[in-house]
DNA sequence: AATGAATGAGGATTCATTCAT
DNA sequence: TATGAATGAATCCTCATTCAT
């Protein structure tokens, strides 16, 4: 019995399994019908899990939205990390594209996070999580852009927050009607974001010359 | 307007007399409960009327909701008109200054709006009806911006809403936990907003010499 | 105001035709949507009448539906009625089938009769008040036949309900998907009850010979 | 069948009961107040449950309505069989006194069958439930009386459905006021029934000699 | 740990009818 | 006579959660 032999699915791993389905299933459910249909019946039925077993993982209904949300914002950290970490000799600019891509990269893959941020179907519970998320990875991405000289320090968390949101909303625009998201929106954004940080930039992030009017073309 | 009878209060004038009273009742539980508490049980019992009678004035739920977004976006364009015709000269950053400032003197007024757009508490058709709001204002003000040759044709619709919509975000980010609204952040955001409409500027619409700085001052 | 001007519009005749027009949109109602759509306010709308002034033709629902019967009972009525009065030296098969085919015309006529006797979209004031009808049509039609020597008096007021009862349900069948009526079930039914009643019938009613297989063919 | 613990009331069990305390609450029901005073509360409260848990057992209020009305027409079918197993060397005749006494007593036992099916306390539902339950009847002994050389191919099942639709009809008057039902009326019925489906009989159908007179008796 | 069953509370909406004008 | 407005009562059904096993 104690044995880790070959049958015995540890606990431990089946629990992690149960609840990645049930946030399929959610994430289904919200993908096809809204986040207003996303009652325990529904996401209990969408996973093939009995009702009663869902509160064996989560606390109640809100919890399973919040770890939906938790689990894409993670993926959206990781595609920014590796995105920026992929830069060398890295501009203002760059750094900006390389973020800004990245998170259509995650849109274009959890089509849920399209819905629930980016067309209404919130709840108050994940807006003030993806308004959470967004000042994490705001003050995470200055302080990279400060280490790395890029920016002055005059460009406050509260800056950093502003641009990442705007960021945001732009998205939000750009995915309003198509799943892939309006590329001609993103670029334009990517000039308004860029735009608004390099008022902040040091000589090094704006790049030598304007070298950045080349990549935007 | 002069009634015949002092004493008979014309159907008409009780009947919207009723329907404010309702929407009254909407936007004070949107403030104090969220729209998650926006039942017709709570509506009714707020307007003091019975729930059968909601049914008289509104087809259901629903546009009781979209009523009152109505009723906050008119006064919205209002403002934001008067506010536009009250500049004289105006260069571009007048207009977001006067615009953006219009907005946050309704965003004070109206504390349901702010719950309702500004926090999250959507529902897909608000949500919606806000874009869409949004889009006739940058319509609007576009419009006006060209004929004043304040821009150039280059400023497309799509850009134009895209602005209109950053303004927004910028919004929500100010009014995210102050009932005031924080007014660093709003300052900003003019900056952020004009930065990004001076691409498409006539030198007309930029102020002959950097007077926009004078002005924000 | 009193001379029979041009102008003027009886009053009486002013609310009967209001009555038809709520008939006829009761009917309406009945037969695109059946009984179960048929409320006051759903009449009203399609008669083009506010509900209020329903009321004063009507004492309550029920009586829109039971005047609606009866109007279409008194056209069974009149219809049966001529049909029998153009027999000339009738037998009993005759006068079954000319009431039979006097039925069928009325149903092809009055369409919400079929929906409302015929597809179970009764009620139980209508049920009854078809039972009633039925029994009317079973004395008249029994004491016609008794007058006219085609049937003995032992074909009692019961047995001559049952028959017409009996009729009732071939059409019930006849009609049960068919707008138009299933015309050979119909043709058994007649046959049915034609065999029925002739176990009562007098040799006049019978016909010199089996006559009756010739009309039947 | 055997538990192995006298105590333990297996889940399954437990769940039968309530199935038939609901479908007997709701047939109280019908009998009591006619089948428009069947609503969810009504029966909930008859039966003794909460609402919410009549929907554990029912997908909805019709489908309570659809299972009584199942409920009855098994016990019908399988007092019929019973009665018709119980002939031997039948007559058409027969078959159908046997089949129609077997149709009494079911109506006797149950009341709300009596009120939902012959007093017009119908609805769309269950008036085709019961038409598709007589033609099921109908296919049945047409099946059994064509096997058992009592009647002619010609008797197609279309006409045997017409025959047990009279039938029906035939109870619905006798049933009309009396709660024991009309055993004249019945009688009468017997016979109009016998002599239509005679028309179709094999000699044996209809026994050597005219033997049906006597058992009628 | 897993789950079938149970449920109190509440959801939106419709209804037939009345009444003041 | 005609009617807009008003409404109490009821409709069916869903919900998130708990609990006994």
């Amino acid at each position: 019995m104690s044995a880790p032999s070959a049958r015995r699915v540890p606990t431990q791993e089946r629990s992690r399994r149960r609840v990645a389905q049930v946030l399929d299933a959610a994430a289904r459910i919200v993908v096809e019908d809204g986040i207003e249909a996303l009652s325990t019946r529904e996401i209990a039925a969408a996973a093939g899990v009995p009702i009663a077993t869902l509160y064996q993982y989560f606390a109640d209904k809100e919890s399973v939205l919040l770890a939906l949300a938790q689990r894409d914002m993670d993926e959206m950290d990781a595609e920014v990390a590796e995105a920026i970490a992929g830069l060398e000799s890295p501009t203002l600019a760059a750094v900006v594209r390389a973020t800004m891509e990245a998170f259509v990269r995650v849109y274009h893959r959890r089509r849920a996070f399209v819905e629930i941020y980016l067309r209404g179907r919130t709840n108050v519970a994940v807006h003030q999580f993806g308004r959470e998320h967004n000042a994490r990875i705001a003050t995470s991405l200055r302080e990279y852009a400060v280490d790395a000289g890029l920016i002055r320090a005059e460009l406050t968390v509260e800056r950093a927050r502003l641009a990442v949101e705007v960021g945001d909303r732009i998205f939000q625009l750009a995915f309003e009607r198509l799943d892939e998201g309006d590329p001609d929106l993103v670029e334009e954004g990517i000039l308004l974001v860029t735009g608004y940080l390099e008022r902040y930039a040091t000589e090094r992030g704006l790049g030598t010359t304007r070298n950045q009017d080349e990549e935007n073309a």
